[in-house]
DNA sequence: GTTGTTTATCGTAGAGATACGATAAACGAA
DNA sequence: TTCGTTTATCGTATCTCTACGATAAACAAC
């Protein structure tokens, strides 16, 4: 199995993949609320934080391409809600630093 | 207390400062090299990273702003190592996501 | 169809990150 | 003092991030 021959490399890269997404005070303050309120609308984002819209849209896709955040649509909405399972691999390879 | 009024927001700006310190893999490496070794000299992880000394030199800066890592100065070497405390509050805030 | 609502993307300006080589600074040893 | 070793800083080029307004795309409702 050549993968895991460099997993202790690759989880280096995940990790700081993973934090560089979280390095960012709004990224934190989405991944709070969403936790918060288990799913949301990108409208209930946009008003939550003292930024314009297009910049929460674009801090929403730097979430979604990390992984941390997933973006179904509903009609001309579109509901965001946390990747539990990212967010837990997050705590995980973090808690093992 | 007006301190512990905004203290939502205080531990938002903590948690991203300290995760984007985390945020690039070389940064990684060099904090589980120093937890590995309890503490070393900056020569050591030069060596162990593809990259120049003045690169290495800059990451060990970055990190030592985030208060993640400490470096007390050995005749004209420099032992650096892990902040434990810095560490564990990561952990915490990363954990309470 | 048109209209209004919601979100994403484009374009862009300014700030910050990343890498390197070159150089300076600090110190022990000769 | 002079030399060698070690680390930090400077200067610089390139890239990425962050923010915004403007615009496009998607869809419901009418």
């Amino acid at each position: 199995m050549p993968e895991s021959a460099h997993c202790g490399e690759n989880a280096d890269q995940e990790l700081a993949s993973l934090a560089k997404a979280l390095g960012h005070p709004a990224r934190v303050q989405i991944i709070r609320f969403l936790v918060s309120r288990n799913s949301c609308m990108c409208g209930d984002i946009v008003e939550h934080l003292p930024l314009a819209q297009s910049t929460v849209s674009q801090h929403l896709k730097t979430l979604k391409e990390a992984g941390l955040i997933r973006g179904v649509i509903n009609g001309p909405r579109v509901c965001y809600c946390v990747e539990p399972t990212a967010l837990e691999r997050f705590k995980h390879l973090v808690a093992g630093l």
